[in-house]
DNA sequence: AAGGCCCTGGGACAAATGTCACGGCCATCC
DNA sequence: GGATGGCCGTGACATTTGTCCCAGGGCCTT
């Protein structure tokens, strides 16, 4: 029944800290879709002394917005959200506030993600399998310059090489994750049916698979999408 | 099949008096599969002065052994868990260890998986979208003998009416997920494939899908698979 | 005993899918 | 300037997929 429900209202203990007028208080903005994952690392990391959430948002659109007005030194962010995608909002984030950090945190390590991450100029990429210790730890390291990357998955994002399709062939293969068919995804394209089969074909090719399900799922997997 | 009715929980009294043994400490079983929301929740749950977590894992197969070494009072299962299911196992333990309430913490809310979780005989069943606080709450209920469950996701269920797949029309979509051709299918689940195509077809029709990835997403989404 | 449902197969057919070869239009790079 | 490569489209073709018939066997319940 402890009411540490504040969203926004970080108030309390914090405030001691802050008297000190030295600036040691590491500002976080906390991006994460599943609201109970959100909570708990939200308690979490409030429970280190030096470290006080100043945003956490569920949707992707929010990101930048919240960031400008918080002011946050590392911000943590999903990839899968409402809105926009947390690579997207990372992109965009280390424009408008250069100053602010970016750590990704994922459920999937897919090497294109990470890829993307790194391009997008996201300072770590942490996987949600690992043990709540590092996250604490990515944090300190991030801020102090370092950059941090689970190095299997380094080595993972190597090995499979750059995304190969083009992006005709990415829209076209995302239009067909659910099952449309050729003319569902020729008039969500806004191109011809036989145009449609042409890139479905060549990124079946290009994935070494035999339909385009197989491929979507060789294209999910690698992070290219 | 008819325990449909059942879904809304006693609203009896709380004050459940522990007569004998003076039982007042909690003991938890914590199983999920993501590191980070495991340890997370692990913290956050022995913050309360009650709560003591006994075990936790991140595998299905493990769930009924170390429950049955540590007796907790109440089990927090995830339902997509690498070996067991979840689900299995919470019907499993029900039957080991009739004294432990289990509470189903998922996050998708399909239907079929609340009306699964129900007949293995589950005391409650959350998303992982809601609020932290949620928890704590939920397994002082489960504990007292109230069954918890969201609202929203009872009447979905109910909406959703039970499973209308057969068992071979299950295995045959879920030998068909990630993209297989019918000889695959067949060769996987040992029909011919003449017998494969019928049963996607009946399939494709029960879901009022178009196609055998359309029925597959829409069997997924309602639990049924 | 009769009806119902599921399981298992087969055959035939229309539609969708995947492949290939071919055009033309644009950029960019050497 | 020419080569390359992405983009967009067409037509033809073989294969796969989805549908609709059919039939027999097993197992229930009425």
């Amino acid at each position: 029944m402890n009411d540490a429900k504040g969203a926004e209202g970080v108030e309390g203990v914090e405030g001691v800290a802050e008297a000190e007028g030295t600036k040691d208080v590491i500002k976080l903005l906390l991006a994460e879709d599943q609201g109970m994952m959100r909570g708990a690392l939200a308690l979490l990391l409030g429970l280190e002394d030096d470290f006080e959430i100043v945003a956490q948002l569920g949707n992707g659109d929010e990101i930048v917005p919240r960031a400008l007005e918080t002011r946050p030194d590392v911000a943590l962010l999903d990839i899968e959200l409402p809105g926009r995608s947390g690579l997207d909002a990372a992109a965009a984030l280390r424009e408008a506030l250069p100053e602010c950090q970016v750590l990704i945190l994922t459920t999937f390590g897919r090497p294109g993600y990470l890829r993307r991450a790194m391009e997008a100029g996201a300072a770590g990429f942490l996987v949600k399998d690992g043990p709540v210790e590092e996250l604490a730890v990515a944090i300190r390291r991030v801020l102090a310059g370092e950059r941090v990357i689970d190095p299997g998955l380094a080595a993972a994002a190597l090995s499979a090489g750059p995304n190969p399709l083009t992006q005709r062939e990415r829209d076209v293969l995302s239009a067909a994750v659910d099952g449309a068919t050729v003319a569902d995804i020729a008039a969500k394209v806004h191109l011809s049916p036989a145009t449609v089969r042409n890139y479905l074909s060549s990124a079946i090719g290009k994935t070494q698979t035999r339909n385009r399900m197989e491929a979507v799922r060789a294209a999910r997997q690698n992070g290219w999408l």
